[in-house]
DNA sequence: AAGGAACTGAGGAACGTACCTCAAAATCGC
DNA sequence: GCGATTTTGAGGTACGTTCCTCAGTTCCTT
């Protein structure tokens, strides 16, 4: 037997309608009623009732997810956990709907946020580059009432409501912490795609902080840009083992993780180097079976996808949510603590 | 527009009653009737709103979780972790209720899982050693119709119908995997509250594994149970250190954190050897901090919690959930990936 | 103490689904 | 093609909340 809005109303001596303008703090209600109200619903231990709630609102959420229009795994796996959730989440009234834009053209970006709030959206998260175009049209979403939460890289100097991802600092010193206690000495090798994009940026940072402090006896060699092309990263990484004998670990900072454990086997070194990286994709996944890839340094998508719906939601409701369950957290995987990978049968069970 | 039962009873051209009963179920439906009903359903991409649903059965769910009555920071860390996810659960018509049971009495704790049944609950949630007393209770359990639940630690021969928790043996592994790179070598020390636990015996067999396979320069030393005693653990932990100079790292698979970290204090070995235990505990996060322990193996008990009620609500549902989203990682944390705690102001927001 | 403003009460419709009853229609066995 | 049985339709009430209207009451100002 639980509370409901009309014991509360009997409890308090007032009517259901004054217990509904307190609960949904509608003005015209003085504050001493206001007061009583609320010793009531401490009394009685009320819960509000959230199915109740929305299906009397009858509030559905649209939510639109804007991606850039890359086709890495990591990109993929992502997209793939965000439909996921938004099946599930179907059955709470919430839909995604994903939006790609050009990669490399901040204006295609900004065009696109501003068609936006014309298409009755609760909300929007969003992967990108931070540029001064995209901080005005983040300015321009919040202003037409659109939370805007930002994905996987941080926009700090914008006005997004929030941000759901990683530290990705902190990501770089635990690749740092592992790479220097699994090493010792020896020189360590850092690959990244681009040392402009943020994360990248921060990691290396993280990572050259922990070595520097914590393993002097291990010498970081310069960073190798690879700009996502795989016969750069082979080059590469060909002609500095040719060169520095001394090399013993491998930090990707970015993805390529196919061009690195093929160049590896190329070189007959597979399993032989202490290799991390980022983002637990389908094929880091194998390497980590197969010893190629030591560690990676990852972040469940799965849970980032349904953080994301969560907090928009949340967002849009103007209500405040659990801060420890939307906490992304840096995820140390190694073959001994791989996730079992579910049965992704995936059929359709439309009345579930 | 999302679709309704009406705009299914309209599109199949039969009454809303019988879509409600093959939506539900219910006899008496023709089969050429129920395909095109489904027909319709595929047809209008048809979800069914939960939140409506619930709110016509009128359904709530008040769920048994059953404790050891043990005082560790592990146990009390689990039953904040369960009351809040039963406080966020409420307003989805989830109630918890805690049980305790005297640790060593299986008696005890069978008396009390046969008064569960009288209590109308929708599912029972148990952490505790497999006794062929409490195989016998759990089946008594499932044949009222109750679905149980094992907590953190397995109970594989009886009739449970889910385990949420991490493979103890897989963790072993990770710990194992850890502690040999980190070490490279010398001796290690390994202490365990007591062996007859299973989830001890399996972190123990794993750790093992790891070490006889890939890290013949470690040595194991002999396990020391301390059964929860700290002075034991403090004697012992001194005896062998002044015994065997060779010890550069120390395994800890059960509890017990602060006497150790005290007495490698007393030693003056704080941060000198290498300690990697299980469950990020309050003193855990801070003994991570200050360097006294290495590594924790440790399972996220918010997610833990939150999965514990979800999957009792889906099994009293008897409705399929999400086998990823449920599964409970193996989680390595250092130093640098050690999580945030989120702020607990822990205000009653009973109107959020 | 009158006038205006602020507050409160009573009631009802709606959200989408579940579940009930009773009557009507379709189908079956023979 | 008859009665018996199965299947279907129509309609209603309920769940707990939101949100609306309109009339009535209380309070404050002057």
């Amino acid at each position: 037997m639980r509370a409901t809005v009309n014991d509360i109303a009997r409890e308090a001596g007032v009517s259901l309608a004054t217990v509904d303008r307190v609960l949904n703090e509608r003005p015209g209600v003085r504050d001493k009623t206001i007061l009583a109200v609320h010793k009531a619903i401490a009394k009685l231990g009320y819960v509000r009732d959230l199915a109740a709630a929305n299906l009397a609102r009858s509030r559905t959420y649209r939510m639109a997810v804007v991606l850039p229009d890359e086709e890495s795994q990591f990109l993929q796996t992502l997209e793939q956990a965000l439909l996921d959730a938004g099946r599930v989440a179907a059955t709470a009234r919430v839909e995604v709907r994903l939006h790609r834009f050009p990669s490399e053209d901040p204006h295609a970006l900004a065009a696109l946020l501003a068609t936006l709030p014309g298409r009755d959206y609760a909300g929007v998260a969003l992967m990108a580059p931070e540029t001064p175009i995209l901080r005005d049209a983040i300015r321009g979403l919040r202003s037409k009432g659109l939370p805007v939460v930002a994905l996987v890289s941080d926009l700090p100097n914008t006005e997004r409501d929030h941000f759901i991802g990683v530290d990705n600092r902190a990501a770089g010193r635990t690749a740092g912490m592992l790479m220097g206690r699994y090493l010792g000495g020896g020189q360590v090798l850092v690959l990244g795609q681009s040392l402009l994009a943020r994360d990248t940026i921060e990691r290396r940072r993280g990572f050259d902080e922990v070595m520097l402090r914590d393993f002097p006896g291990v010498e970081v060699l310069q960073t190798l840009e690879t700009h996502g092309s795989a016969t750069a990263l082979q080059q590469f990484v060909t002609e500095m083992l040719a060169n520095a004998p001394g090399v013993r670990g491998i930090y990707a900072m970015g993805g390529g993780h196919r061009a690195l454990t093929q160049t590896l086997a190329n070189l007959g070194l597979s399993g032989q180097l202490t290799v991390i990286c980022h983002e637990l994709t389908p094929h880091a996944r194998t390497a980590l079976e197969t010893g190629e890839i030591s560690a990676v340094i990852t972040q469940n998508l799965g849970h980032l996808a349904r953080s994301t719906l969560r907090v928009l939601r949340a967002k849009a409701d103007r209500v405040p949510f659990d801060e420890g369950q939307e906490q992304i957290r840096i995820e140390i995987v190694i073959r001994e603590n791989l996730p079992l990978l579910p049965d992704h049968t995936r059929q359709d069970r439309s009345a579930a």
